[in-house]
RNA sequence: GGGGCUGUAGCUCAGUGGUAGAGCAUCUGCCUUUUAAGCAGAGGGUCGUAGGUUCGAUCCCUACCAGCCUCACCA
């Protein structure tokens, strides 16, 4: 048996017969891998623009075979092209030897379509075929998924590929057969390109820093190792840019941004992906306070233009970024939700309020953490529209710079939107000596066990000595921007191919 | 890592301790404006993998693999 052979031998039934067609339309003289068509309109702007009065207008399209209802000598089928749908009638007498060769076509096939656009008696609007090329073969079946639209307009699907494990590790079926997947993840499209635009038209810069780090910083997590043989050292993939674009900072650029991957050795969970998308933009002379109006028009600008309006629907609530937002302290926050003021209590305090509220705290846990424990319980996940939350403190912060007036805290906000985090922001720590004592916090945490703590950065340490301006860093999360602005519970449905373990 | 649910035809799913089922898809026939096309007929399966119990396992038991949900951990 040579290799041809077993290939057939393992396939399954329709895939065979699909291979034989394949050969069939060989044989007529068909390329079933075609070079090229030329194309003039989408699927869907001829299905819009059409006018019963008007003359018949001629048009070529190409697209996936979706739909095919034979009826002997004439046919109807739909092709899908990138902006949607649109039925083809094909005719014996129209099309002579042609017509045979369709009858070897399948759901899946590319094909080339021209003809001159009509209603027919059903009315729907459709192409008349004169010219009809095969472009591309499809020798493996897709899922069917159909679909009928009643007279309201309801759609009912029926047979949806729905199986989430074949739509992640098969996405491009995924993307095929369910309209809504392209949707969102042209949503995500919109998204980039709003904040792209709109850090550009403020005259900022955008960057590119090392993905491959020496030592890795910016944030509590921990981070992939890889091997570089030539230097024979280990890297690290960053969990952050903020080290690099500090520098860049330092070095007399008054605004920096990037948008890039992170990669974070962590677990995942409908929230978490292994890589993410990372917004980071650092302006010199700014403080958090300008930041957060900046947030504000950013992320109003961003759902204008990817949802059309201010408001966005998540789930089952309705969230407004019309500014301005909600600014509450993070102290304030929890003594709203607790009912109780925290000011000037004590760690065992509020250990004790914490008992209290059913808030899990062991003897381990220092003030800041018991207060950030506090409000990821009581808080957080009953904030829904977006809230700016300030002056965290400083123990949770080792890179923001302390508060102006309030002891123990540091000028930092996140916004938190439908119960989670989506940016987090301070006045960058510029304080070399500062920064030096901060790390070395750090380093004692690692030392105890703390597997996230920082490492010290000699480098960025001596870029701190040598000047950076007062300056407003921000980072976003790209993925769960967009799971907002498309309406998606899932990490996973905004990311094309999610990390999954390995197809055995 | 703990708990729950799931894995049967290309897709979506029923089902039973004794020869494996449906709808759609596929194939054959009829049909030149149909549309979840229709009508008539046909083919298609290692029932996730490996063990165990049993005369006999897709079904019961165990382990493993994969997925989803949830809690924990984590930003």
């Amino acid at each position: 048996m040579n290799e041809h052979e077993e290939y057939l031998q393992e396939q399954n039934d329709l895939t065979k017969r699909r291979l034989e067609e394949l050969e069939e339309l060989k044989a007529k003289g068909a390329n079933p891998y075609a070079y090229g068509f030329e194309v003039d309109r989408y699927s869907s702007d001829i299905v819009k623009s059409f006018k019963d009065d008007s003359p018949a207008e001629e048009v070529s399209v190409a697209g996936r075979i979706m739909s095919v209802r034979r009826m002997g000598k004439a046919s109807f089928c739909h092709l899908q092209d990138s902006k949607g749908r649109i039925q083809v009638y094909l005719k014996r007498d129209d099309l002579g030897e042609v017509y045979d060769m369709f009858k070897l076509m399948d759901i899946g096939d590319f094909i080339g379509v021209n003809g001159f656009v009509f209603r027919t008696r059903t009315g729907e609007v459709s192409i008349h075929t004169k010219r009809l090329e095969l472009l591309t073969k499809s020798v493996r079946p897709l899922p069917i998924v159909k679909e009928k639209t009643d007279e309201q307009g309801n759609k009912t699907i029926y047979d949806p590929f729905s199986d989430k494990e074949l739509r992640y590790r098969q996405r491009y079926v995924d993307l095929v057969v369910n309209p809504e997947v392209r949707s969102a993840f042209e949503k995500r499209a919109r998204v980039v390109s709003t904040v792209r635009r709109f850090l550009d038209e403020k005259g900022y810069l955008e960057v590119e820093t090392p993905v491959l780090q020496p030592l890795y910083g910016g944030a509590s997590a921990r981070p992939f190792v890889t091997h570089h043989n030539a230097l024979d050292v280990d890297l690290y993939l960053r969990i952050s840019d903020e080290l690099y674009l500090k520098r860049l900072i330092v070095g007399g650029f008054e605004g920096v941004y990037e948008i890039g991957k992170d990669f974070r050795n962590e677990g995942m969970d409908k929230s978490h992906n292994p890589e993410f998308s990372m917004l980071e933009l650092y302006v010199a002379f700014k403080d958090y306070n300008w930041m957060m109006n900046l947030v504000e028009e950013l992320v109003h600008s961003v759902s204008m233009n990817v949802t059309g309006s201010p408001k966005v629907k998540a789930g089952d609530n309705e969230i407004d970024f019309t500014p301005p937002w909600k600014r509450i302290t993070m102290l304030d926050s929890i003594t709203e939700a607790a009912g109780e003021d925290l000011a000037g209590k004590s760690e065992v305090e509020l250990a004790a309020l914490a008992k209290k509220h059913h808030v899990e705290v062991d003897p381990s846990m220092g003030y800041g953490k018991i207060i950030d424990a506090l409000f990821s319980e009581l808080v957080e996940p009953n904030l829904i529209q977006p809230t700016f939350i300030t002056d965290y403190p400083v123990e949770m912060s080792p890179l923001a710079k302390r508060h102006r007036s309030k002891l123990g805290l540091v000028e930092r906000f996140e916004l938190i939107c439908n119960g989670h985090e989506l940016a987090n922001a301070f006045s960058e720590l510029n304080d070399p000596l500062d920064q030096r004592s901060r790390f070395e916090d750090q380093a004692r945490l690692r030392a105890r066990g703390d597997e996230e703590a920082m490492v010290i950065d000699e480098d960025f340490l001596r870029a701190l000595e040598y000047g950076m301006p007062p300056t407003a860093g921000l980072g976003i999360g790209i993925d769960r921007l967009t799971m907002i602005m498309a309406n998606q519970p899932s990490i996973r449905d905004v990311i094309f191919f999610p990390q999954m373990k390995p197809e055995k």
